[in-house]
DNA sequence: CCCGTGCCCTGGCGGC
DNA sequence: TGCCGCCAGGGCACGG
């Protein structure tokens, strides 16, 4: 489940992979993918040079000149270089570079999504325009007037894009762990330092999972076999039954807003 | 506007 | 061993 540190990982591995290359053709295999349809994703690419890759939130940034293309992987979207264009069943996009090998878009679960803009003014629209600042470049004390606004528990707060980019459900845990803040709390009732410590954890961990290349839990892994090691310093996430690392509780699962949820009842508090 | 629910999709797993 | 049913999960549409 590509979260900031995954797409930040995806995109220093796929740079120097497609930089400074020419788009020759574009294959879609499963349309969806594409919602605003396969051409326009064709006529914006074909012919174009790929200029830069960046990064917003979650969403991958294909650079090409006057347009860009925007990859969001959602659960199990991933890339790799390929010398076939459907080698797979869950190739759903291949995207031909030079006439000579394919930057192939690979979703078991078939929920990642392509939207061509334009460059400049991407960061205008929707939707990277709807998203709120990554925790590094966030201002606690705006983030604080947000959710204090908000009757929902910071768990569910802190997945909002709205609110924060980057964040999804690993990293939302392993930050509230940090913070000592239990996922049910609610957003209206956390003071400005409660933020302070949530804004300040979030860049940390993201941080951190950035330098280990992401975790790669469950079935992902990302680009071009690169497998991050983040999930070998998870300390609640996925350690249901286990003792927590600060005071030895056993951490248990829950549910927070549909989400499968690892806590410290002890640590963090309501 | 705000919030909760359901949907998309398929591999994996529990149950029998 | 094999099959069936259920479930996770990011983001969005929809309805109250």
């Amino acid at each position: 489940m590509p979260e900031l540190p995954e797409v930040e990982t995806i995109r220093r591995t796929l740079l120097p992979m497609v930089k400074g290359r020419v788009v020759t053709d574009v294959s879609v295999f499963y349309p969806p993918i594409t919602p605003d349809g396969p051409d326009v994703v064709k006529d914006a690419l074909a012919g174009r040079t790929i200029t830069d890759v960046r990064r917003v939130g979650k969403h991958l940034v294909l650079v090409l000149g006057d347009r860009v293309l925007l990859v969001h992987f959602r659960m199990e979207g991933r890339f790799f270089i390929r010398k076939t264009t459907h080698e797979s069943k869950h190739d759903h996009v291949a995207i031909t570079l030079d006439g000579i090998d394919h930057l192939v878009y690979n979703d078991t679960r078939k929920f990642g999504r392509m939207l061509v803009r334009d460059n400049p003014g991407y960061m205008d629209v929707a939707p990277l325009s709807l998203l709120g600042p990554e925790p590094a470049f966030a201002d606690p004390k705006r983030i604080w007037k947000t959710l204090r606004s908000k009757t929902i528990a910071i768990k569910t707060a802190l997945l909002d894009q709205h609110v924060m980019a980057g964040l999804g459900n690993i990293y939302v845990d392993e930050t509230l762990f940090a913070s000592r803040i239990h996922p049910l709390k609610s957003s209206k009732t956390l003071t400005r330092k409660d933020v302070g410590t949530i804004v300040k954890e979030a860049t940390r961990v993201l941080d951190e999972a950035c330098a280990l290349g992401g975790s790669s839990i469950r079935t992902y892994t990302d680009a071009l076999g690169v497998h991050g090691r983040f999930q070998n310093v998870l300390n609640v996430h996925t350690k249901a039954g286990e003792p927590c690392p600060t005071c030895g509780q056993t951490i248990i699962k829950t549910v927070v807003g549909g989400r499968g949820t690892y806590v410290c009842e002890r640590c963090q508090k309501k």
